[in-house]
DNA sequence: CCCTTATATGAGTCAATGCTTATGCGCTAT
DNA sequence: ATAGCGCATAAGCATTGACTCATATAAGGG
């Protein structure tokens, strides 16, 4: 199962974001998502198993009591997948803070540029 | 359709990746896809709408053509919801090289504001 | 105009996945 | 020992979603 699979299904994200602070039991786990979710307790342990079985969380025994943690490396997997968009979204935040900027200034000094030189409008998006 | 379950397909996040070095036809992404995972023109095609519907891609018409470009909104949501675990594997030390990049770049894009006076990220939510 | 090219849509099928109920199995405590 | 808790697994069912083939629409070139 690939790693954006696994994150597909919100209970298991809701979980993960659980684990993030620290270990948590199964129960105390269960015991959220049932609330939040409206699901059974073997649903919730059928999804502790798909975050096990790929990697996304360790399990350890306390007693009776399983112990579950975060696995970071499906998710830093997923954080370099995102590596090659970064450019992207920098380019759209640089232009949008230089909007901004070009924005605030104009507005203080309103004769600093004449009209008509700035960057035209990106395209819109379209409905074919 | 949740981000994660848009990324969850192979063939939408190989479309992602062809898309993200700028824009390209719908044909072109359609050859490399069939010849990569032997799927059908209309298979691609319906890969290509759940992209659009779901903020992944903007289209806009060339002629006959259809000129597909990355959108990043939905992946910067991604990028987000990952924040909250990146402490998990700082702690595990193992991305040492991926956090001083990233460091570096997000230092030049806040350059004016310093660090720890921005808000705290929300509980997860939908965007619709 | 007709034919071809480029892309989108519709209907139907099949497999994957997530849920439920029922049950198993190891700890813990009485 | 035995009952009860905590958690996992099994089996069965329903839903979702990705594919195929067939077809629609629209633009461009003779």
């Amino acid at each position: 199962m690939h790693a954006f699979d696994v994150l597909g299904d919100p209970v298991r994200r809701r979980v993960l974001e659980l684990l993030a602070d620290g270990e948590r039991s199964a129960g105390e786990v269960t015991a959220v998502v049932r609330e939040e979710f409206g699901i059974s307790q073997p649903a919730v342990s059928q999804h502790l198993r798909v975050l096990r079985e790929n990697g996304f969380a360790r399990v350890r025994a306390d007693g009776a009591r399983r112990l579950y943690a975060v696995e970071p490396a499906p998710l830093q997997d997923v954080d370099r997948w995102l590596e090659r968009f970064r450019g992207t979204w920098d380019r759209h935040l640089d232009a949008l803070a230089t909007e901004l900027a070009r924005g605030k200034r104009e507005r203080r000094l309103r004769e600093e540029r004449p009209p008509g030189t700035g960057p035209v409008d990106p395209p819109e998006e379209e409905r074919p």
